[in-house]
DNA sequence: GCAAAAGTGTTATATGTACACCCATGA
DNA sequence: TCATGGGTGTACATATAACACTTTTGC
């Protein structure tokens, strides 16, 4: 009965990438150009239409690998985003946005060219349709959801140090943080533990290597657990 | 393209209610009775199909007006759930939920009729659809978003003292609050100021009367606030 | 040995919590 | 005057933040 209305899925891409130009690191996200009008030539949020018999996840993971060729280790809802004049023109367009985490390795396999690059997340360039109001959404959820969860452990690998999680927290968050005092809270967190093994081949002492606690999940979304 | 997919909005209103059997205040919602297969004769969540030239949170105000004669003092969107094998036969439908609360003397004047009723948000019926699992996590969003917002205000109307401020959280989090502790932290955050006005005709001492501050937003969305 | 990061200890401050106590009103 | 909720004061526990200090490596 409502025809005309398209439900399409976005995706908002997050990793932490080392920018050799300024020698720090920093926030990216990979964004497609748009060959088709509207906004042709113009960097958009990769993504695509739901499938008839797919879940909004699958959609989500399925264009995120199309178009970039990544995997990530968080996946979320973000936002539907639906405003009735949103497409300057064409049928209708309902954006249910996720958001996802990839890790470095990730981010450096991931498919790079004319059409598919990353961005610094905090300074886009113009993007299609609503985007970029979309991006420093998915952007302000980051770091609010930083704050009290552990999804910055999704950015990382296998093993980490705590100055490498704590490097994440800095860039998230854009400050510093007290290396002895961060070390506590992690640890008194109970979300990591100690593999036993050290980091060797670095400048000075040698940290400790630690995993994910493979009990808890990254984040608590109640009884949307797994969905 | 993907022609076969609906698109509706679906909300979880939330209300404040005296329960006069057992003498205490909880927390309601009004559901509808379906009409229609599939689930005729079940309560469901008030809601409907998008219109074409209608925002999303335009169709949620419409459909819950229509449904119950409601007004909210507060909206936002709760999640959009699509997946596949969601309806047990017809269409694909996904559904963009939001979740509203009403004042008191609002829930007073709904509609209430043989299709639609207040029912207990924590002990709801047998539901259609997932709407069981829909209501489950807006009933944890709305406790966990009371800790770290002002939400609870939108519970009350212009003003009220700060024993009925602590009512609503007692009863949304389930647990007593202790009122000297509680007045301190309301005051220390600049959420509420004293009208100069006393509640007279309780039976003790009369208690300040308080009103939001016009301020700020009833809670920090980000850049999303407006939406 | 020196520089630099890893890791430990100590203290000040802020925040949260428990609870004793006085105040003002209706009955 | 008594019961009851309104409202204030205070002590204690815990969390946060700041920073001095020791340890261990590469060079």
């Amino acid at each position: 009965m409502e025809e005309g209305i398209e439900v399409a899925v976005s995706t908002v891409i997050f990793a932490l990438r080392h920018d050799s130009a300024r020698d720090c690191t920093s926030l990216w996200m990979p964004l497609v150009r748009r060959v088709r009008e509207p906004y042709a030539g113009r960097w958009a949020l990769p993504g695509g239409p739901v499938r008839r018999d797919e879940d909004l996840a699958d959609t989500a993971r399925r264009t995120l690998v199309a178009t970039t060729a990544l995997s990530p280790t968080y996946l979320e809802q973000l936002y539907t985003f639906g405003r009735a004049e949103r497409s300057a023109s064409g049928p209708r367009v309902i954006s249910v946005v996720y958001w996802a985490l990839v890790r470095p390795e990730e981010a450096e396999r991931g498919i790079e060219d004319e059409n598919v690059a990353w961005h610094p997340a905090d300074r886009p360039p113009e993007l299609a349709f609503d985007h970029r109001t979309i991006v420093s959404y998915a952007l302000w959820r980051l770091r609010t959801k930083m704050e009290y969860s552990r999804i910055a452990q999704a950015f990382l690998g296998e093993t980490f140090t705590l100055a490498q999680l704590r490097q994440v927290y800095e860039v998230v968050l854009q400050r510093t943080l007290d290396p002895a005092n961060f070390r506590r809270q992690v640890e008194a967190s109970g979300d990591v533990e100690p593999t036993g093994e050290y980091l060797v081949g670095g400048r000075h002492r040698p940290p400790k290597l630690y995993r994910h606690r493979e009990a808890n999940d990254l984040a608590d979304n109640g009884p949307l657990t797994g969905l």
